[in-house]
DNA sequence: CTGAAAGCGCTTACAG
DNA sequence: CTGAAAGCGCTTACAG
């Protein structure tokens, strides 16, 4: 390895016989407040452009304590719904001059448990989490350790934390109420394991809620928590008992974009047409749904919305809890919005 | 704020009366090495365990001149090729043990340097890019301040790095000889733009390559690098153009998934049928090909082939780095492969 | 206007 | 078998 060595500020010092105090003042725009005159000033910036001089933030981080990055967590970058989440909480950090580490659970509690120590061990300032633990002792554990964080899009109906999520029950019953008022009366809702996650709960008590209010009384075999480890054949296996015993509904609503695809391809598959033999709307809204023939009707979600008010809030926090402010939540619920497009049929 | 504290080294090396430098040792699994006796030991790692102890990375980065993190620049983490191998990416990632920061350039050059300059600052031990610098400058840099870098998806035919990309020429000439095998003989090619970008190049390279090999005479006229400012107003105008001149072909290789989404919104728009009328092929493979009615034929990338080669050998280089093994390059290209689907009709 | 010194929390020669 | 000490590169009281 050749002899290189990155240059600090004593290199700059050094070379200008000054101290690594004035240099480390003008360079962070303290010149001016310590009276460092004009002249010194400009040789510093200028012998510090030319070498190239950057900052080494291990060595701040651990004498500031604080690392000016924040974590977020969500179970997988891959997933559009995700991918969107994660690009719009990366430009608001960097508009704020954060870093962002992007971790992905894999909806499994023991990986995250890991990613919420190793962001820890990173010293990260805040984290987002689209959480998928079966407990909250590891948001517990934050809050003893005094690292602010913000749930997004799922939360615990037991702990009080900040949040910024949507309204999934409304949203669920919106969608519901459009297959009613297109005259369907078998409508089945699929959701998603694992069947803790808060926002397939409320999508399902939403689509229950709508039925309710129209006087169709709830028929347990309509509902399905499809595992997420076999997708593909659960919902399958529905569809062919339900053909199988000539109870197929009219109608289905889905609990997220993944369940939508998948039914997409069975119905295919099964030449079941859309919306002509079944009519669907969807949670989520997501290119393939576009493009999509029928297009799918969906609940789309205020991903912009969810993430910028996460990071202002996180920042907001991480800031209030370097002086000593009074403790509050800050928990948003957002609105969502029914989009229809063409896979929802009259019912005749 | 409270009075709290994270627990550090010192705190447990008191509360046991041993020194730091032995708890150092054991926690970092070189008890044995140095004969430290196992029933101290075990009073380390459990009061460590007590304490919830975690190594604060800014001083262990500090000192050992290393963070175990890698950086991930990407024009733009919400488009689902750049998901896929930014999530590709983490997992190899995280089986090394190595963090991940990714980045978004948004094709904007300004912009990707100062995310070198953060990650520099961060400390990084190497990079992956997908790069869309205008020249070399800041990679000469890297190779300066000798922070190992792996080029991917797009290189730079002028200067020799590390990379692993794909075979851009031979998946398009495959993907035109597609067409040309169903009789097609007016095809036409979009690229995107900016123009330096050797993807793209090499994508209509490869059209023109089988064009000339079945004697098929390259008609300017047919070929087009859409403006990514305004894609959809250029691509339109385009057909308008065509359709107008009566001089429409027959057949559109499309040199990335963008390009391809918004000639299909434009087909819909114009009622002009795929395949009947237009047979196209793309290149990349996104979800929304398959869901499109027709689904689309493309060329597919193996992504999670790319992402693993590149962390494997930027992990290479990394540790290479540290002794003083002879310097050499890698340069990987992969294989694309052609997934035939419904998007393309015989030329009648 | 400017500098010497301490200290953030680690790891690693070195010494015994 | 174990510890004292130095040092990574910063920032920030403190002193003059």
């Amino acid at each position: 390895m050749k002899p290189y060595k990155k240059v600090s500020l004593s290199d700059i010092a050094e070379k200008l016989g000054v101290s690594k105090t004035l240099v480390s003042m003008v360079l962070n725009g303290k010149g001016d407040d310590n009276g460092i005159s004009k002249s010194t000033q400009e040789k510093v910036i200028q012998l510090a452009q030319e070498l190239n001089y950057k900052p080494n933030q291990f060595a701040r981080g651990l004498r500031m304590g604080k690392s000016n990055t924040i974590g977020l967590i969500v179970s997988d970058i891959s997933n559009p719904f995700y991918a969107k989440i994660a690009r719009f909480v990366e430009d608001y950090c960097s508009k704020e001059d954060y870093n962002l580490i992007i971790c992905n659970s894999d909806e499994n509690p023991e990986k995250e448990k890991k990613i919420i120590n190793t962001l820890l061990e990173k010293q990260v300032d805040g984290m987002i989490i689209s959480s998928t633990l079966e407990d909250t002792d590891h948001l517990k554990l934050l809050t003893n350790e005094q690292i602010p964080f913000i749930l997004i899009d799922r939360i615990y109906p037991t702990m009080p934390t900040n949040y910024v999520i949507v309204n999934n029950f409304l949203g669920a019953k919106e969608a519901t109420q459009h297959l009613l008022n297109n005259g369907h009366k078998k409508i089945a809702c699929f959701t998603i394991s694992p069947a803790h996650i808060n926002t397939q709960v409320e999508r399902f008590l939403g689509y229950k809620a709508a039925l309710d209010e129209s006087f169709i009384s709830f028929n347990d075999y309509y509902y399905k928590v499809i595992p997420r480890e076999n997708p593909f054949q659960s919902i399958y296996n529905t569809i062919k008992e339900w053909q199988y015993n000539h109870v197929m509904p009219s109608a289905i609503f889905l609990a997220n974009n993944q369940l939508t695809l998948y039914l997409l391809e069975i119905c295919k598959e099964l030449k079941i047409n859309i919306p002509q033999k079944l009519s669907i709307v969807s949670f989520d809204d997501i290119e393939a749904f576009r493009f999509n023939t029928p297009a799918i009707t969906g609940v789309v979600q205020p991903i912009e919305s969810i993430a910028q008010n996460s990071v202002k809030e996180l920042i907001k926090l991480i800031r209030k809890s370097k002086t000593d402010e009074s403790f509050e939540l800050n928990q948003i619920k957002l609105d969502t919005n029914l989009i229809i497009r063409e896979s929802v049929a009259k019912f005749a």
